[in-house]
Formats: structure tokens, C-alpha cells, sequence
DNA sequence: GTAGGGTTAG
């Protein structure tokens, strides 16, 4: 009997009628276990009229042009119909046809197929093996990848560069990753270490590592360059915040005659917005625009969240709606970069507008929105969004619950807070306790800070966050004794708090400040215009909050102390530095205190009047678009999701 | 028949 291809998979294919003359795939009860395991699917899924047919031999050109359909198009479950149909051919043990399967099996992410199929095979080469853990390192299973190259090895079986540069990248995913020097050392004695693809995977691997200075070494060490060994070295340095770096190698790029991609564009806005490098990310931007270059989704969502995270929401929105295809990665950006703007009822508006026309929220989706109504204090929209995460069958991850405490905490609920976490189904993490713990701080809860600050302590006891945070806690209800243990128990286990810094990007440098900088050489001058600043602030009613800053010293030095913060040095240079009317946009590597928040806040009111009212020309100060709505953790903070934060005070 | 580089949260 022959089986005729059902309609559907013809359709999908695109391919002529002469498929129905193929041979039918075996039904379940063939006695050749190799030729078992597609076919329980296969007739499932096939009517009785597709029953039909005559029998022509089939030619090993047709099944590679089907296979390959399949592959490049994801068609899994026709895959499987022409798997079925090989078997009952003259080829079911041909190790080329083998190996096609394999790979057919392996790209549309089906793994335990794939593996079935290698296992089943009668005879294997270095290209079975080399498929198989070129799938497995592909889909996010490294140690898998690496165990069957040990395997691969121990059979005898030579490797070649289309193998090593597959388990070169899986051992750059293993996190616990040591065996790259080995895998190193192995492509030299095998003469691979200077191949392009080998070459790049190893650059990248070093990357991961920290060891640029390695990557740099291979890549000075290719035989040919090409546009992947570019993005490899330049995503490496953009990952690590090596923006300058990255950016010097663009233009490497550009003069070695390559072409730049949405890998490089996507790599570069990445690494400009996690440092405020701004001023360039424009430039690169401009640079895109000039080559003709189509804003489409990979390099648009990181741009559009270049812009967001620069400050500007206004060029982010521009952005998204300029994208010439946007996928539901660029809707979460957009989400994302209203609720770091505070604008949660915007975010809110995005959300349905998204569901509207038929993008379906993921996990990061509900994430935003959630973080939007958190910050905006939408305590009941957000609680809306967090139901109907889990009515769409999202199963809400540790971050999830994060952000439902933040939402309960910020508003100021810090029973409910609790008894969410109490009956939370997961065992809590420490960024939960963090939530908690940092409600409190807002909501000056002593009692409750300090047993949410134990949990902390015991699950992630290296974090110098939440021993800053709960010191604030004591230190602002005037418990000194308390607090001071807290800093004596910092001391003691060695925690360091990460030291504050600000910086500001003026006519493309970069000036970095930290607190009670004494070594700048216009230190007085920047003296004298903060002084300016702060007597046009008083005026507007600015209060040093000098709540929780300095132990054993009186109000007077604890206000000297407290206007010389970072970010308050940085702002008066930029306006000593800048010509009347420039936005000036100051980052910083850690959360802004509240005092710095207030101050700038009144200080970016004031500035702008001025200019208004014509009195007095003066920079504009325009650190976010929208400082009154939003908390200090959403503005002068950079690369939120890499960096740790914590309060910028003073021990 | 087999390979290397990129995005959204906290």
C-alpha cells in the first residue's frame, strides 16, 4: 500500500503533486523498531482519503528538498510525515538521509526526536555527531553538548570546525564553565584555532570569560575576518560596558570594509545605553539611517530602549513607531520604558492597545505592565494584571512575585505585602525580601524592615543593599545603636558597599564625579555654581533631608556633607560646562538618595523657569521628562537590569 | 548532511 501526503502538508510545502506518489509511511505494528517511533503521530494526523496512491520510487533529491522545507520553515509535523516516508523507502538506513533527519529534528528544537533518530541509526560519522550537538548547543543545552563531544571523542571520531565551533559555544553557555582553555588548546594541535567560524566562537568564548585581552589575541590571529568575527569581538565589549572599546572596533569594521548588521546596530545601542553614552548611540543611529538600513525589530527594540533609558521616552515612542516590523519584543520595550518613566497609566493604555491588535503578552509583558502599575501606585490595576497573567496560563516566576510585593509594599500595604509572600507557592527569594525590605525603607517600618531584612541577609548575605537599607531604616527613626550594629556587622562579614559615582557626557566625553570629589581640577568653581543652585532651590522651599546621613555629626556638617553628592557635583559642572538651554542628562551606577532627588527636581523646575521668563539664561536641567511622577529608583540610575542598587548615602 | 555573533525585566 502507498500513502498519499495529506493536503495540509502539500499546501505548506509548495510542492507538486508528485509527493503523492510516495511511498506510505509503516503503521505500528512493523516488526523493524527502527522504523517505529514517527508513525503513532503520523496517523493520527492523516485521513483515510490521504490512503490513496500509487507507488513510485522516490529519489534522494526530492527528500532533501523536502527536508530542507522543513527545516528552514520550522515545519515540524510534516517533518515527521516525510521521516515516516523515508523509513518505508531504500533509504531508512542511508547515514546521509540519517543525518538530514537529525538535523531536521534538531533545528525545529526537538531534541528527543533528534536524539531518537541518533540513536536508531545504524551507522554514525562525525556529521551525525556533529548535528546532534550542534542541536544541543543551539537550543540552550550545553552540558548535553559538551557530554556528547566527550562521547564523539571516545568512539574515535575526528572532529572538524563545523563540531568544534558548536562546542566551543556551549562551552561559553556553561556557567560553570572551565573547560575552554582545554577546547583552546584542542583546536591548535587540531589547526582549527585560526577558522573563521572556530575563531569567532572562541573569540566569544573569552568574552564571556572576562578575558579580553584573549579574545583580542584570537581575533588578531584569524586567518580571514568576516562580519561575525566583528559583531563577536564588538558584542563581547558592549556586553562587558566596554562601550568605547566597542564603538573603536565599529569603526574598525567600517574600514576594514564590513558591512554592519542588526548585530553590530543592536550590540552598539546596548552597550551606549547601559554607560549614557548618549551622544554617540546617536551617532551610530545616524549612522544606520545614512546606510539605508530598515529599522526593523532586533536593532529597533534596543534602540528604542537606548532612548528610554537615556531619559528620553519621547525619541523611544518615535522609534516604536517608526519600526518597520515590530514583534512582541518591541511592545514590551515600549512597555518597559513607560514604566521606568512612571507613566504607568500609559503603559496600562499600551498593554490593552497590544492585546488589541492581537499580540499576545508573554511573561515580560505581564512583567512590565506590572512594574508600570507598581510605580505609578495602580495598586488595583496591577493587581487586575497579575489575575489575568495567570487566567492566560503565564505561570508567574519569582519576578512576577517581586513585582507584586513591590506593588503592595510601594502602596503602602505592608501586611498584605507579607501575607503575599507568606502564601506565595514558591519559597521565596532574596529579591522578594528585597521588595519588602524596601517598602519598609519608604514606609518607615522598622520591625517589619529588620525581619525582612534577615531573610535577606540569610539567602543572599554578599549584597551590600540591604544592609545599606536597613541601616537607613534605623538610622531615619533615630535608632543610632541599631544602625550602628548594622555597619559594624557590614565591616565585620566584609561587605563593601559599591562606591556612588555620577557622570555626564559633555561634547562627547565622558566626566565622571563621586561624592566630595577633591581632585577636580574646577572643584571651586563647581563649589560656587552649587551654591547658586541651592539658594535658587531653598527659595522653592528645598529641605536637606538630612535623615539618615553621617552618625556622630551635627545637622550643620550633615548638610554640608549631604551637597556634595555625586550627582550634585555632576549637575553643576554640566552647567558650568554647557551652553544655555542644553539638556543635560546625568547617570549614575547606583539608586539616587532622596535628598539628591528632591534637589534636582527643584533644580531642573527653577533652571527652566528661568529661561522661560527670560531673566536669566541657563543649561536646562531635564534629567527625565516626568520627575514629578516617578520614584528616584526610575531616573538616575543606568543599566537597571545589570547593576545592583542601592542607596547613594554616606556611612 | 554538520558551524560562530544580537533584543525586552529586576
Amino acid at each position: 500500500m502507498a500513502l498519499r501526503f495529506p493536503p495540509r502538508l502539500l499546501s505548506q510545502l509548495k510542492l507538486s503533486r508528485r509527493l503523492n506518489s510516495l511511498p506510505a509511511p509503516v503503521s505500528e505494528d512493523s516488526e523493524d523498531e527502527s522504523l517505529k517511533f514517527p508513525s503513532n503521530d503520523l496517523l493520527l494526523r492523516t485521513s483515510s482519503n490521504d490512503l490513496e496512491g500509487s507507488y513510485i520510487p522516490a529519489d534522494r533529491r526530492f527528500y532533501n528538498t523536502l527536508l530542507k522545507k522543513c527545516t528552514v520553515f520550522k515545519l515540524l509535523i510534516q517533518g515527521r510525515i516525510v521521516h515516516a516516508h523515508i523509513l518505508q523507502s531504500i533509504f531508512r538506513h542511508d547515514i546521509v538521509m540519517g543525518n538530514t533527519l537529525l538535523n531536521m529534528y534538531a533545528k525545529c528544537g526537538s531534541l528527543e526526536e533528534a536524539r531518537k533518530v541518533f540513536e536508531k541509526m545504524p551507522q554514525r560519522d562525525f556529521v551525525t555527531w556533529t548535528t546532534l550537538i550542534s542541536g544541543y548547543s543551539q537550543h540552550d543545552r550545553p552540558c548535553d553538548a559538551l557530554l556528547f563531544f566527550n562521547q564523539m571523542l571516545r568512539f574515535g571520531f575526528s572532529p572538524n570546525e563545523f563540531t568544534l565551533s558548536s562546542v566551543i559555544k556551549a562551552a561559553a553557555a556553561e556557567r560553570r564553565g572551565c573547560c575552554g582553555h582545554q577546547l583552546h588548546g584542542f583546536c591548535v594541535k587540531c589547526g582549527f584555532d585560526s577558522n573563521v567560524h572556530v575563531g569567532s566562537a572562541l573569540l566569544d568564548l573569552y568574552t564571556r570569560y572576562g578575558l579580553m585581552d584573549d579574545a583580542q589575541l584570537v581575533f588578531d590571529a584569524l586567518e580571514s575576518r568576516n562580519d561575525v568575527s566583528w559583531n563577536a569581538l564588538i558584542a563581547g565589549h558592549a556586553r562587558r560596558s566596554g562601550t568605547e572599546k566597542a564603538l573603536e572596533l565599529f569603526q574598525g569594521m567600517l574600514r576594514d570594509g564590513f558591512r554592519p548588521s542588526h548585530f553590530s546596530y543592536a550590540s552598539l545601542f546596548g552597550a551606549c545605553s547601559s554607560t549614557g553614552f548618549l551622544e554617540q548611540g546617536k551617532w551610530v543611529h545616524a549612522y544606520m539611517i545614512k546606510s539605508g538600513e530598515k529599522l526593523v525589530a532586533f536593532a529597533g527594540n534596543t534602540l528604542l530602549d537606548m532612548y528610554a533609558k537615556s531619559g528620553s521616552i519621547h525619541d523611544a515612542r518615535k522609534i516604536f513607531d517608526r519600526l518597520a516590523k515590530r514583534d512582541v519584543v518591541s511592545w514590551n520595550s515600549l512597555l518597559t520604558a513607560y514604566a521606568q518613566h512612571g507613566f504607568g497609566k500609559e503603559a496600562v493604555w499600551w498593554f490593552e492597545e497590544m492585546r488589541r491588535v492581537g499580540i499576545r503578552p508573554n511573561e515580560i509583558s505581564f512583567l512590565s505592565v506590572l512594574t508600570a502599575c507598581s510605580h505609578s501606585g495602580l495598586l488595583d490595576e496591577g493587581w487586575h494584571y497579575y489575575e489575568l497573567m495567570k487566567k492566560d496560563g503565564i505561570v508567574p516566576e519569582a519576578w512576577h512575585y517581586v513585582t507584586v510585593v513591590d506593588l503592595l509594599g510601594r502602596a503602602g500595604d505592608l501586611n498584605r505585602a507579607l501575607r503575599f509572600i507568606e502564601e506565595m507557592p514558591i519559597e521565596p527569594t532574596a529579591a522578594i525580601w528585597k521588595a519588602l525590605l524596601n517598602a519598609c525603607r519608604m514606609h518607615k517600618n522598622t520591625e517589619l524592615g529588620a525581619y525582612a531584612a534577615e531573610h535577606v541577609f540569610e539567602l543572599d548575605p554578599d549584597d551590600p543593599g540591604p544592609h545599606v537599607i536597613l541601616y537607613n531604616i534605623y538610622a531615619s527613626g533615630g535608632r543610632w545603636n541599631d544602625a550602628a550594629r548594622v555597619r559594624k556587622k557590614m565591616k565585620e562579614s566584609g561587605v563593601k558597599k559599591e562606591p556612588a559615582c555620577s557622570w555626564v557626557e559633555i561634547e562627547n566625553a565622558i566626566h565622571m564625579f563621586v561624592a566630595n570629589d577633591e581632585r577636580h581640577p574646577q572643584r571651586e568653581e563647581i563649589a560656587r555654581k552649587w551654591e547658586e543652585v541651592l539658594a535658587k532651590i531653598k527659595e522653592l522651599g528645598y529641605v536637606p533631608d538630612t535623615s539618615h546621613v553621617i552618625v556622630h555629626v551635627d545637622q550643620q556638617e550633615r548638610e554640608v556633607n549631604l551637597q556634595y553628592h555625586s550627582e550634585k557635583i555632576a549637575l553643576a559642572f554640566a552647567l558650568l560646562n554647557t551652553p544655555p538651554g542644553s539638556t543635560i542628562h546625568i547617570k549614575k551606577n547606583i539608586r539616587v538618595c532622596g535628598d539628591c532627588h528632591t534637589a534636582i527636581k527643584l533644580a531642573s523646575k527653577t533652571l527652566v523657569n528661568t529661561i522661560a521668563s527670560n531673566v536669566e539664561l541657563e543649561s536646562a536641567v531635564l534629567l527625565a521628562s516626568s520627575w514629578s511622577k516617578i520614584t528616584p529608583t526610575s531616573v538616575m540610575t543606568y543599566d537597571a537590569a545589570k547593576r545592583s542598587k542601592l542607596e547613594s548615602l554616606t556611612l
